[in-house]
RNA sequence: GGAGAGGUGGCUGAGUGGUCGAAAGCACCGCACUCGAAAUGCGGCGUGCCGGCAACGGUACCGUGGGUUCGAAUCCCACCCUCUCCGCCA
């Protein structure tokens, strides 16, 4: 959500910003509404102004047992009682109109974003670890043996779902608990199990409303099934003013997360690339201004030393604008090798938000002294489970059929060495 | 699911029809005292909107939305939320 009295103070700042993401002016409208909304509002104070006025010189003249002149003004107040309901209203449509129309305007673009339409404008920043070459197969068609099961999914759920079973179905939890461990032990996040049920307040703060409904799933008590923990997560400060020196907090969970996929019909058919049901670890960091440009490469390399860590090739991409999710000002993805595509796929997405979020959810901070004043939010994923296991079967499948599993994950697999096929 | 209690400023917490934007305490800021600090004293200390260069002034806001009333933090209704006890349950 955008302050209207920043576009206020600089319109065509805010329209050139906006056209970075391809998207037409509106700051002109948008004041419009706010010219009306604060007519409407100086309107209906003054009225009610003169009512207070009114009935206080009333209290007075009764007290004085001047009742001719208490009854003159009593009529005077029942002519405002006629007009003030259509003032407040007046008032409360022009207000809810303004926040209807800024509640769907995305985040401007940081000034050091490139510009660009769509993801072939994305700008490869580093790129780490040499992909293997030649003729791989994709993890479905070698995967069944493993314990990879969509037949099973599809009776049970209906495509984009899959059953893990046997060793795969190991090796999928311990990259989870491999991830939440490292961004705990080396990056200092905050373990959190969090709702997977939120109410509509929630998903309003993190921008999943109202413009993006169709992606989530409802549940029949009026919850939404969470499509990401950046909503439980960041939501952790809503209404909350923080001490300066409780910044930053940093929440990282492992969850499920459930998304409708009702645009990608016919996208990431096969395999586990796109499901309805995933897991993801997230990470999520609440900032003060100054330190959330820092806080973000810091979340970006956290989420890079994971690949690292298991030896998957990756590259940092840097989002164009108009690739941006709606709530970023700077998106870094990081993309994995899959041999089996040949080409390199997002596996997380860092993303540095401002305070965007923050103004939705009212979360602010205390500085030294000072006035309360919005926190910054970050989140990414560190990383996407399915995906990362999708990756570890690709790069560390052998000539044999068997996925050698990387040493950082042994651990947690009793020491197994590799997967072999049933 | 049943019964009850409650939602007031950063926090605690007074306030049951007008003089309440709201006592008091805590926290915080400034000043005084001090070599410095603590303690103490004095003052300040919410947000939106309107006017004003500013100082400041005006106005609205006491969970949300309705209602009663000349007038509502205070009375009535609905809703949301929190807490307690009982029941049920992993």
């Amino acid at each position: 959500m955008h302050d209207i009295r920043l576009i206020r103070d600089d319109p065509q700042g805010f329209d050139a910003a906006l056209a970075r993401r391809g998207l037409e002016p509106v700051a002109a409208a948008l004041i419009t509404l706010d010219e009306r909304r604060r007519a409407a509002q100086t309107e209906l104070q003054t009225a009610l102004a003169r009512r207070n006025e009114a009935s206080k010189a009333i209290g007075a003249a009764k007290a004085q047992k001047r009742e001719e002149v208490a009854a003159a003004l009593m009529a005077e107040v029942a002519g405002l009682k006629e007009t003030i309901p259509a003032l407040e209203d007046a008032a409360r449509e022009a207000d809810t109109a303004l926040e209807a129309n800024l509640a769907v305007i995305p985040n401007l673009p940081a000034p050091d974003v490139p510009a660009g339409a769509d993801e072939s404008d994305n700008v490869q920043l580093t790129i780490w670890g040499d992909p293997r070459e030649g003729d791989f197969p994709e993890h479905p068609e070698f995967a069944g043996p493993l314990g990879l099961d969509f037949e099973s999914a599809a009776a049970i759920a209906g495509t984009r779902f899959a059953v893990l079973k046997g060793g795969i179905a190991r090796l999928h939890r311990a990259i989870g608990q491999f991830m939440l461990d490292r961004n705990v032990a080396d990056w200092g996040y905050t373990e959190v199990i969090p709702p997977l049920l939120v109410r509509d307040a929630a998903m309003f703060g993190t921008t999943q409303l109202p413009k993006f409904a169709e992606d989530s799933f409802r549940t029949t008590d009026d919850r939404w099934l969470i499509p990401t923990a950046e909503v439980s997560l960041t939501n952790l400060v809503r209404e909350k003013i923080l001490d300066e020196g409780e910044l930053p907090l940093r929440f990282t969970a492992l969850t499920q997360c459930f998304r409708a996929e009702a645009g990608a019909a016919g996208r990431d058919t096969k395999g586990l690339i796109r499901q309805h049901q995933f897991e993801k670890v997230e990470l999520v960091s609440i900032t003060t201004p100054e330190a959330s440009e820092a806080e973000h490469e810091r979340m970006t390399r956290a989420a890079e030393s994971i690949l690292e860590a298991l030896g998957l090739p990756y590259r940092r991409m840097l989002l164009c604008a108009g690739d941006m999710g709606f709530a970023a000002r700077k998106t870094y993805d990081l993309e994995v090798w899959l041999p089996g595509q040949a080409r390199y796929r997002e596996i997380s997405s860092c993303s540095n938000c401002g305070d965007f979020q923050a103004r939705r959810m009212n979360a602010r901070f205390r500085p030294a002294g000072g006035k309360p004043e919005l926190v910054h939010t970050l989140n990414g994923s560190a990383l996407a489970v399915g995906r990362t296991l999708v990756a570890v079967l690709e790069n560390c499948q052998e000539s044999d059929g068997s996925v050698r599993i990387p040493d950082a994950l042994r651990p947690h697999m009793g020491g197994l060495e590799a997967l072999t096929p049933a």
